[in-house]
DNA sequence: CCCAATGGTAAAGTTACCGGACCAGAAGGG
DNA sequence: CCCTTCTGGTCCGGTAACTTTACCATTGGG
């Protein structure tokens, strides 16, 4: 009923708020961060809970500090935010998936956004036969989560941005795992192709805000779907055929 | 660029959810809370937090809790809610605005959904009216405003819900003055009614998932424009008239 | 050189929250 | 009646997270 709160410390979030904007393509590598005077006055705290962002950065290798100059974003930023999440996402598998989700969560909105301005036809004749072969295939796991994935890919691709295909291309082995997992639960590939019906309408339409919205929408079905398995009263309900791991 | 982290405490996140259960119909008059030991686990803290959460609900007169039996929904629920709404934003008005933009996005998104479940065609024909209104008076507030708010009105009484219909009602006079301040950025009636399009198409086409998502959008859009007042680059791209107070 | 910007470090303080313990009231069952 | 289990009520010690303040070192420009 109720959704848990306080997940996520201060200096998380604003980790969070910064690999978005290198993602996004708004920070490029060897641009300078903002001081970190001022940053800690747009996020709204205090240099203490930025300092501990920008190490959580450094370690990650997002950036580097230079005393007397200022933050920047490094060479290799890309590369290690996909390097960032390959590590989050091994610890502990089950925990492991709700991290991609969270993760996910965050990129795709703003990759459907954008995909929804830059695809052109071939990439959006491509999305539609993806469709097609999942409404095909809701009885075979594997040729839907290859169209799935396909789809997903279609989108990255047609953002034009080469830092967000490689990024979802490095996670695609993730995202199978947690197809697979989906299409276990109850009605989770119907769910799932609504969702992709909307953000693909969304991209015909050439609306970013909708496909945003569509991608958000699906990504709380993907979070409710991974969350589920573990309640007994779905046990009791519909019995899952033991998959092993995860 | 970034946005502040760490507005709310966790305890005033859990009241509002739990406002807005309360709101949402899920929980009415007489009902009984779950525990607070049972609050504390689906929230995901400690008691320490659900109990002062219960407390500022109490204080705001929405539960009472009754030592030996449980936490339950007063019978004035409905008209405390519209009363802490109405205390809230009477506090310093350019916070006061603030506030409503805030209290509009747990509320509004769900009154869409909801209404694109149950409006009627009446409900759908007053929209549509009040949208072409505000096509015709792009260059008169007055006008503009009021089909604006006939707009959030139908989408209260499409809900078939009183509670909503009267929380909606008793902040029209509020709602009426954030118009204004809309109306005053550039290009704010042009965004508002892109999404006030998507909102009204959700409805016709009874997506209540894609009717909050508009609805979501609208609200991102009516808080950045709230926010954009204070730019100096932007009184000197545009003089703004003086009105007054905010 | 000085000054102003940057990050780096440290320490004291505050507070939100946690977790545990216990109490009292209420209700149900034996 | 007593006992058990549930509920909210109260208190307290502890701590993690964060704030604030102060100072230092580095860098670059005038």
């Amino acid at each position: 009923m109720y959704n848990a709160v306080g997940k996520f410390r201060l200096y998380e979030q604003i980790v969070q708020q910064i690999e978005e904007s290198i993602l996004k393509g708004t920070l490029h590598p060897g641009d300078q961060l903002p001081a970190e005077r001022d940053l800690a006055s747009q996020f709204g705290v205090s240099r203490t809970a930025i300092r501990e962002a920008v190490k959580v950065l450094q370690e990650k290798g997002l950036v580097e500090a230079r005393a007397g100059k200022g933050t920047f974003v490094t060479s290799g930023s890309a590369d290690a935010v996909r390097q960032s999440i390959n590590l989050a996402s091994r610890i502990s598998q089950p925990h492991g998936l709700t991290h991609l989700v969270e993760i996910r969560e965050i990129f795709e909105p703003e990759i459907a956004a954008i995909a929804a301005t830059q695809a052109d036809e071939q990439h959006v004749a491509g999305m539609r036969e993806a469709y097609a072969t999942m409404e095909r295939s809701r009885q075979d796991p594997e040729s839907f989560i290859e169209a799935d994935l396909d789809f997903h890919l279609l989108l990255a691709e047609a953002t034009g941005n080469p830092i967000i295909l490689s990024l979802i291309d490095s996670i695609v082995g993730l995202l199978r795992e947690q197809r697979m997992r989906i299409f276990q639960v109850s009605g989770g590939p119907e769910r799932g192709q609504v969702h992709h019906k909307a953000i693909l309408e969304a991209i015909e339409r050439r609306d970013s805000d909708a496909a945003r919205e569509a991608m958000r929408a699906h990504l709380k079905q993907v979070r409710g779907d991974c969350l589920r398995e573990p309640e007994p009263s779905r046990a009791a309900a519909k019995p899952l055929t033991p998959s092993g791991a995860v």
